[in-house]
DNA sequence: ACAAAGAGTTGAACTAGTTCAATTTTTTTC
DNA sequence: GAAAAAAATTGAACTAGTTCAACTCTTTGT
């Protein structure tokens, strides 16, 4: 059932099989329909979840009520709220399924405890949260210096599959341009 | 000498005096003269550092020649190039004193070791590394959904001693604007 | 199957930020 | 302390992206 799970890991860091075995036992398989979230601005984090299948978009609302997406999480991808799942303060994140979509879920006293038990766990998270930190360095420059036109074009190149799931309406938020200018440029 | 580093470290991980000594008696001093560099893009990263004194900045320059400024460094900051690190490939970035500076600095060989032989190490980069990323993931955000403007005046309550230091270039560049339009800004 | 809501399109007027070029001010260098 | 280099300012013309409003097309719920 977690062979993905077990795979997604092993790209990160070699674990054992005894291991991947005692790490992947604590997660359980939650289905979630279109539009239910998996986590409400407000909610406080207390699990982390890996996409078996489907799709989520990861985005705050702001003061004005504008829509940001930091990111969509699909098959083989990670959904996590680092900030409040470390302080347990309130989040700023709303996690929305786009399409019925299965998680395996570990739930946060399980992730704590694993973390002093098995110390590979914490160098997988250290390993990951190194390699997510490099790509958002490099999505902060892309914004700076790359056109709208750009960026969408390197979205559709790099993640067909995300961008067959959203629509322009959630590409426009993720781009950080109106769904309008957004209809301009497929227009060209 | 390293009383700084020490506390920077117990400030997100809880390490015995013993695990402190061990840690960082592989830090070195080094010294940087205004305008040195400590790395240079398309050299690969060997070490990692902690900010004594002083400021660098820490920015790539794209195709087109463009000078993007990812963040700067003061006292109590880090300083590290997490992918060249990582895969030993060429580094994208530039790390360059903002003015005479001093820097404790570990090698790569001898963080690798730590990572292994302590592994509360693991731990602290793992923390640093999460705590990072939210902030990265902030600043995206309000990239879209602030103004020039509002950005500048966040960073100057923000980074007030920063600010001090930098040139109006810099701040630009790191704002993701042009330092004409900037000198506007300031004039309102 | 129909009504209602949401997503996408288009156009016109607008604004935040850019580009380029000229000028002044500040800093660096010898 | 003068000369050179770099930083900052200003203005005018421009452009990428926004806003608002009207309309059409598609999806959703019952």
């Amino acid at each position: 059932m977690n062979e993905l799970l077990k795979q997604n890991i092993n790209k990160h860091v070699q674990f054992s099989a005894s291991e991947l075995e005692e790490f992947c036992k604590y997660f359980q398989l939650k289905t979630f329909k279109k539009k239910e979230h998996l986590l409400k601005q407000g909610d406080v984090c207390k699990f982390e979840g890996f996409v078996l299948n489907g799709c989520f978009r990861i985005f705050t609302l702001d003061q004005k009520g504008s829509d940001n997406t930091l990111y969509f999480a699909a098959r083989d991808w990670w959904l996590m709220d680092n900030d409040s799942f470390m302080h347990q303060n309130p989040s700023h994140l709303n996690m929305q399924a786009l399409e019925d979509s299965e998680v395996l879920m570990i739930n946060r006293t399980d992730k704590l405890m694993l973390y002093e038990k098995l110390p590979i766990v914490e160098k997988l998270f250290r390993v990951m949260s190194q390699k997510a930190l490099v790509a958002w360095q490099r999505r902060l420059i892309r914004n700076h210096c790359e056109t709208a036109k750009e960026r969408y074009q390197n979205f559709l190149s790099t993640y067909p599959s995300i961008a067959s799931k959203i629509t322009d309406k959630q590409m426009a938020s993720y781009l950080g341009i109106t769904h309008e200018f957004l209809s301009k440029i497929k227009k060209q």
